[in-house]
DNA sequence: ATATACTTTATTGTATACAATATTGCTGCA
DNA sequence: TGCAGCAATATTGTATACAATAAAGTATAT
């Protein structure tokens, strides 16, 4: 028998932390869009090699969460509003039928799962942390698509509400509150009760109160691409 | 005034053509699922060090086209049954819609290129060049997002694409000819008509025909993962 | 002869070193 | 002062070196 087989401590992938450190940095708007990511700082901050930092930026300009130029480096993603507008649309066009898929599916624990993260989600909006509960809420979509049992569809919902909490940051209109903690509670009710329509049209019309939300007229902040913008390149 | 200004010979991304030149070969089945590809192997192919394959196939591995297992290397994809079945549940909620958008904003010149795109395609079946034919039909497809200008949905359906690849590679039944050539053109009609329902309802039906022509039942030549199925793994 | 433990080899994961490019700062000249 | 050109610096791109893990082979004991 092998003397060591006792308690793995971890065997983990180091570059997946990475990768989830800064997701979640950006998920929760503590990177703001256009921030330069340099790949000595990260590294020194998560005590890992220029490697592993590289890997993990290039995981994230795939999900299109960051931006790499070449031999310029990386920066949180800056949607533009057409980018905005697009991710926003092709939630539309995925999520419903998703929401369907899991009404017809979701198990009791699937429900259970559902409301324990508004839940979550409340209680992180009383407690002011508006960045944890945007991204409770956007892991509710995400559930939602779990549910469904959908992986291809998933993973592309996935990119997309990580996306959009890109353009959230860009795009929100402070005048509207968030209304949808309602809206939520409503798509779990449709969802435990297997009405598969009802689920379909609560989602579109959420997604859609949630587009109203923003406002793509105001260009983003581009603090830092601005000077690109201004030379002739040939892309 | 800077002194070689003059033709740009290639500052061109090094990863990229290995990424390309991999995919290629993928779509055009002379890798085929399962292979194992060594870093090593690789670089010594394209004359670069292992740390541009390694990103070149991560890269590969975002879109699904090869597997990374960590500490064993990286490999072909090999879609499963419900992989393949999804990937084309996946298309038929994207493409008609994508193919009515085309319709509607197609230009002269996009009819062009479509029509084109149709004739090299014949052009590779006459000269018995299976593998071409196939690369060429899917961008025939590609062409279409972009036309319809959704870059967001446009690198979705790329994927699937991509990923179709392998499933035809896996399921395909020789019974069936490929009848796509009569698909394309009529669907290359509806587009430069402007009729968007005849587009949609079009692209709708050339995917069913696509997935018809698929056998789920039989599984994939599983000659590599199959010692890794046997033992249980913690995943 | 088979199975188990150990050794050897091969391959991947990570870190570091070097090269290429971009950015910044300086110096001199108009 | 303002700008052009060069020098210095910093950062990224790529290659190589080392560490960790898995795979394969070998020997020994039962």
């Amino acid at each position: 028998m092998s003397l060591l087989h006792i308690s793995t401590p971890k065997p983990k992938d180091v570059t997946q932390k990475v990768v989830d450190a800064l997701a979640l940095a950006i998920h929760e708007h503590r990177l703001a869009p256009a921030t330069k990511l340099g790949e000595d700082e990260i590294g020194e901050i998560y005590n890992v090699s220029r490697t592993v930092v590289r890997a993990a930026l290039q995981s994230l300009a795939h999900i299109k969460l960051v931006e790499i130029q070449r031999n310029k480096g990386a920066f949180v993603a800056s949607p533009t509003p057409r980018e905005a507008r697009e991710v926003f649309e092709a939630r539309a066009l995925l999520e419903p039928r998703t929401a369907r898929s899991a009404a017809s599916r979701a198990t009791p624990s699937d429900i259970e799962i559902l409301k324990d993260h508004i839940a979550k989600e409340h209680a992180a909006l009383d407690a002011g942390d508006n960045g944890r509960a945007l991204n409770l809420s956007g892991r509710f979509h995400i559930e939602i698509a779990r549910i469904a049992d959908q992986d291809t569809i998933g993973r592309f919902i996935e990119t997309l509400i990580a996306r959009s909490s890109l353009v959230i940051a860009l795009y929100w209109r402070r005048e509207s509150a968030l209304c949808e903690s309602h809206a939520h509670h409503a798509l779990v009710q449709a969802i435990a009760d297997g009405d598969e329509q009802n689920a379909e049209e609560l989602m579109q019309s959420h997604l859609v109160d949630l587009n109203s939300a923003l406002d793509f007229r105001d260009r983003p902040a581009q603090t830092l691409n601005l000077r690109e913008l201004l030379q002739a390149t040939d892309q």
